[in-house]
DNA sequence: ACGCATTACATGCAAATGCAAGTTTTGTAA
DNA sequence: TTACAAAACTTGCATTTGCATGTAATGCGT
């Protein structure tokens, strides 16, 4: 048995340390596992949102992944290279921007859920079902999102 | 009560993408109050580390952290350029490196556990004592970091 | 209808990042 | 002991990021 610290121990019992942690994990994993499928985390991200809604606005679209503003419009420019999506003029007003997926980025957002299930069961395999219920519900409460489902494995 | 598809509750039931967004939210704050003290976030880390326990490799710090070396390697240099760590020739081999903090380095931790308290609270503040024990063993459990402890609050 | 703050988005540029390739030292095996 | 592989770090360089700033369109108060 490896001697601990009362300091390590505390460290790796944080919130924060263990979120980073992990997040950093699976994100490399993820990484990975997109290459295969030639995108990056930052596009499977968007092109999940719009695969469940598109014709949103940029702004929107950033406000619903939580990500900055910048950052979405550099990311919209990636994804209407690729063919995946495309900004039509909002009807509604000139300056703002409405983005749809090709039929291209729908076909492409159809091979994410596998990977997506994939790499979540690889991490809550330690847990037993209720548990892993259970650690969804919980970390859905820190995040503050107002309904409640069962995991997506 | 708005309308939300049903692949819209399956994203936000999944465990990477509730990992993945609280940790954006974590770090974004960690960068603000490490930027009153005048650091960053991989800084940050490093200095918690080595306060626990200095005088190994870099290597090893990087390993402990899990970033990659070549992090590790850029990391110690802002250390050691802010004056908080000095590499030390390892008796045992010259090709390797001991990190350790300097006095400077060891009063600025000092000023860390504070911040990360505070910070991991913040994010706990929903839930119940008993769930933020239950949330941080479920956490580790997954994260397979062989001990247990009380969180760090 | 005019000025002006605000919204929505884009971008220039400095800094951070990440991969791959480089250097020096050590282990190992013939 | 020599040669060759691997370990421990470092660094060059292209890409990515992030802040701050720019541009165009819109709402709003008077």
């Amino acid at each position: 048995m490896t001697q601990i610290s009362e300091a390590q121990r505390r460290r790796q019992s944080s919130f924060g340390f263990l979120m980073q942690l992990l997040a950093r994990r699976i994100d490399q994993d993820m990484k990975l596992r997109l290459a295969e499928i030639g995108i990056d985390v930052k596009v499977f991200s968007n092109l999940m949102l719009l695969s469940e809604k598109d014709g949103i606005t940029q702004r929107e679209l950033g406000r619903l992944l939580e990500f900055p503003e910048y950052f979405t419009s550099r990311t919209v420019d990636v994804l209407v290279e690729k063919g995946f999506a495309e900004r039509r003029p909002d009807p509604d007003s000139r300056r703002s921007i409405l983005v749809y997926l090709t039929p291209k980025g729908r076909k492409k957002a159809k091979e994410l859920p596998g990977i997506i299930s994939q790499v979540n069961l690889s991490y809550l395999k330690p847990l037993e079902l209720e548990e892993r219920t259970q650690l969804i519900k919980l970390l859905h409460k820190v995040a503050d999102i107002d309904q409640d489902g069962d995991p997506a494995l």
